[in-house]
DNA sequence: GGTGAGTGGTTGATGTGTCAACAACGGTAG
DNA sequence: CTACCGTTGTTGACACATCAACCACTCACC
């Protein structure tokens, strides 16, 4: 006996979809004034934040929430674009430490500012402080319920 | 001036990007129990609903709000599997109607109770008759905001 | 009946995401 | 020291998304 969706909640649902869908729109055309995509700001963002002498790619994939894979490849094209660079690790012959460049640097403290105005426009200045509190935790009680795949970004 | 981010909206920002991929994640791999993906499903439903004779590739298109280029390849991968057929418009000699296969009619039949659960399990049924209300708003409030491209799922 | 703008669909190029396989290294038990 | 296992990163194959170019067709207009 299959419970299927009310009208209400189908509602909320495609919303809720139809939302994300508008707010990636917003952001990955805002991102592309500078000639960036979401998965290059994904990266770009950790490693301005991080220290000055880059990132181990394996820590660069956790806070990210991503595989290596991804990362391995993400990292190819942004190298061959002058965004970062890849260095041997000093500590573990395995690794690979990535740093941005400069270009990279200028790229990014160029875009945040629109970022950032746009996620609130398109998102965070839409909801009261009521409601971003309701939102947090029904964030929360979805991951959990989900199983929490530990991501990050922004 | 940037206003930034503070603590709490940042929190909720980042929360709600790890909710979606949580989400996206488990209706992803319930999906995949059937060998099926999210693009295969967001064509799969309109057409199972849709006129047992099949649909136009642009209605298709308009209904999950995809341009043709989208569609064309997702069918094409489609047809390759068995899952639908392209047959010759009738009434207009550009078109394409598209129509389930028994195959893919089974498929979808198959593994629809499973994924309304899924969609239960890890966010509609975790959120009670007021919050799906507001959520609903929030929704409405950020599509018109950020210029609600047109879209549909399930 | 032509002619030209617009529509419908396909294709190829490139960027992105996922999976499996692989090579190289590090750490540990024997 | 050697054998082995887990880690780190790369690569290749394929699915998916986006963009531009292209062709065939429709339709409105002359």
């Amino acid at each position: 006996m299959t419970r299927w969706l009310t009208d209400d909640e189908q509602r909320m649902w495609r919303g809720w979809l139809d939302m994300h869908a508008a707010v990636g729109q917003a952001t990955s055309e805002q991102l592309a004034e500078h000639g960036l995509s979401e998965a290059d700001w994904a990266l770009l963002v950790p490693l301005s934040e991080g220290p000055a002498d880059g990132l181990r790619a394996r820590d660069l994939g956790r806070v990210v929430g991503w595989d290596r894979s991804r990362v391995s490849h993400q990292l190819r094209r942004m190298e061959a674009r002058g965004l970062v660079e890849r260095l041997d690790c000093p500590t573990d012959a395995r690794g690979t430490v990535v740093r941005l460049t400069a270009q990279g640097r200028r790229l990014v403290e160029a875009a945040a500012p629109g970022h950032v105005e746009t996620v609130r426009r398109v998102f965070v200045d839409l909801v009261d402080a009521d409601e971003l509190a309701l939102l947090t935790d029904v964030a929360r009680r979805v991951r959990e319920a989900a199983g929490d795949p530990p991501c990050g970004r922004d």
